[in-house]
DNA sequence: TCTTGACCCTCCAGTCACTGGAAGGCTTAT
DNA sequence: ATAAGCCTTCCAGTGACTGGAGGGTCAAGA
């Protein structure tokens, strides 16, 4: 398969598969114009590491989960200690969020939103304790 | 005030400050030495990006707050728009967020996490709809 | 007076994971 | 012969810093 075909099958934009090899990930074959040519297991392996950016796992999570998923002899307890730390990754994001989403709510409520210049918001992030 | 004292006092790196002067965000007055001079409007102005930072707002945003905060003529409803504009984007992230953690946490639950090869979260990621 | 340590300066490069674009070669069909 | 649609490499940019090298300045103490 060309470039084009296993962007289209893994859903990645090409550019992205040839990242991919830059960095390692992946060394596909070349044919003898240059090309590279794409084997179903290279496939599998994209379509593999799509799916973990998905979730949002580093690249270099994905390095990791790939040789993990390569090794016929790992523990099971290896990809998941993994995923555990990831999972606490994405909960201390989304407590990051959600703490940004509490104030700014607040603020957002307090303000009139009309022609007038007085803005709780504006006043809100000038002096966050005294906001009137 | 030099650099290190207003960076104490908004909490921000030094360096950070003299990348906000960089990209056009302050321009604090330069003594025979060479050293930056802050004055306690600068201080004002570092604070309020820090806090607007703090809430999410990327500096693209800050920008246009800080020009809003500076302009006593302002409609607060422009101010109003454009923080509802952001509170969506922290609501599409969260959402975002909030499936990666419910899919992993799904996968992390099937697995055993122990001596043996057999991993769900690797079979979930190499094929997800036939997870076992 | 000298030195030490804590400041300050600029400039360059790196982070992360791509993404865009230029300039050109290959393939297939018309 | 030419056009469209692939493919190639290489360079540069994104956002928001961060680290480090290499050097100047300042205030306090011996």
């Amino acid at each position: 398969m060309n470039i084009g075909d296993v962007a289209d099958a893994a859903g990645l934009p090409a550019k992205t598969i040839r990242y991919y090899e830059d960095i390692g990930l992946i060394t596909p074959h070349r044919s003898a114009n240059g090309y590279r040519q794409f084997t179903q297991s290279h496939l599998h392996k994209l379509a593999f590491i799509a799916r973990a950016r998905g979730l949002g796992f580093s690249i270099e999570q994905c390095r990791t989960l790939l040789a993990l998923y390569e090794d016929r002899d790992r523990a099971s307890a290896d990809v998941k200690a993994l995923a555990e730390t990831h999972l606490s990754e994405i909960d201390a994001k989304m407590a990051e969020l959600s703490e940004m989403r509490r104030t700014l709510a607040e603020l957002v409520q307090a303000c009139a939103g009309d022609h007038r210049p007085d803005c709780p918001i504006l006043k809100g992030l000038a002096a966050p304790d005294k906001a009137d």
